[in-house]
DNA sequence: ACACATTAGTGAAATAATTCACTATTATAC
DNA sequence: GTATAATAGTGAATTATTTCACTAATGTGT
């Protein structure tokens, strides 16, 4: 932990905006930008100014006037606040056409997130992969996520047998899980849990657009 | 619409809940359940029993006393009243791995998302494709959503070309933009834009747990 | 039939989040 | 050098959201 701000007394809301943030600093990095107004951070983020500007004031960093937040500066500063500068990592399990995209999305490597083992319980299916990371079958699950020190659990199973992935993936020792199966896992007050249902979110557009 | 509740007034969390709420309801009428309660609504999709209420009554339905909510009523009724019952048509931009993935997303076909189309600019990778939906090479966009009444358009192109491929999207008419490349795309306000950005969601998640 | 327990519905209270209004600072133009 | 405009920082006001507290209704058990 950085010094200066206990971050679990943070909101998520904000905690989401400030990693929001910290991908538009990465991006704007790479196209040799400078300096950066909160004014342009919402706009990249989807928010307003002032809010910009409270959620990077909580986390104690600070710009400068007339310029705005030095970019290469803020992003080094948030990295540090949300601990986001050491490597973690990771596995998939369930290797089916989502897990596969999943095994081999570069973003994830560019971002500290690394990649270290694929599961299924298919050993045919695990055969016919081609990747360059490591696949076992599911009942090396343990045992690996221990060896290795797995820390992220992501689940692209079947719904039906998404729970038992992630009592698996908890009493391993994993401390955070990003679900991707449709459907809602119970887990533990201690273990980070966030969801991507992608039939949400068209529903949600749906409703939204009144189509 | 459905009678009574004007939906755009509708705070976009409650939206969001009553979503993932609808997707709870799915999955226990296909399990036979015949009543649920808010409380138990609630630790489906993570919220407390008075919010589930709250959200279900600004929609206008009402539940049981001592008996909680009919499930295939409640749902019949969200259906409507999210006018998520009409079949809405979505194509798909981007086949890489993460796009023919979600091509052939079963969950989106069951929930009345039916993937009309693919596109992607490499002919090339179009015929290698394996698929019993059709795929056009990316200059048919514009063609054939207005041909096909495409509503939503789902992006799974790299970064780079996100933005681009988004106007081109809007240009032909689809009224929401589903957006899984990893950056901010601008839309007017009257599209309805989502993201699902997985690197961020790791950051979160590895903030949170502070790992 | 009666007591009891459970549960929805809802206005009010409490809490949280956002926006505003203002200050201080400083780059830029003239 | 001075005026001006842009911008961060921040306490206060506003707005939104969640939680509480209570009522009413109705199954369930005795």
């Amino acid at each position: 932990m950085c010094h200066g701000v206990y971050i679990m007394d943070i909101s998520d809301n904000t905690i989401k905006r400030i990693c929001s943030i910290f991908g538009s600093l990465s991006a704007m990095e790479k196209r040799g930008v400078e300096f950066v107004s909160s004014k342009e951070l919402a706009g990249y983020i989807g928010s307003t100014e002032y809010t910009v500007r409270k959620d990077i004031s909580i986390l104690g960093v600070t710009g400068y006037t007339r310029r705005g937040y030095e970019v290469s500066g803020l992003k080094k500063e948030l990295e540090c606040k949300l601990n986001l500068s050491k490597k973690k990592k990771a596995c998939i399990v369930g290797l089916g056409r989502l897990g596969t995209a999943l095994l081999d999305y570069e973003k994830f490597q560019e971002d500290g997130f690394e990649i270290v083992a694929g599961f299924d319980c298919s050993i045919n299916r695990i055969e016919r992969l081609n990747t360059h990371i490591e696949v076992f079958q599911i009942s090396y699950l343990k045992d690996t996520i221990q060896q290795r020190s797995i820390e992220l659990g992501i689940i692209a199973v079947p719904a039906k047998s998404a729970q038992e992935v992630a009592d698996d993936l908890i009493e391993a020792g994993v401390k955070g899980i990003l679900n991707f199966a449709p459907v809602k896992i119970g887990v533990p007050k201690h273990i980070i849990y966030l969801e991507m249902d992608f039939t949400n979110a068209l529903r949600f557009i749906a409703a939204r657009s009144s189509l």
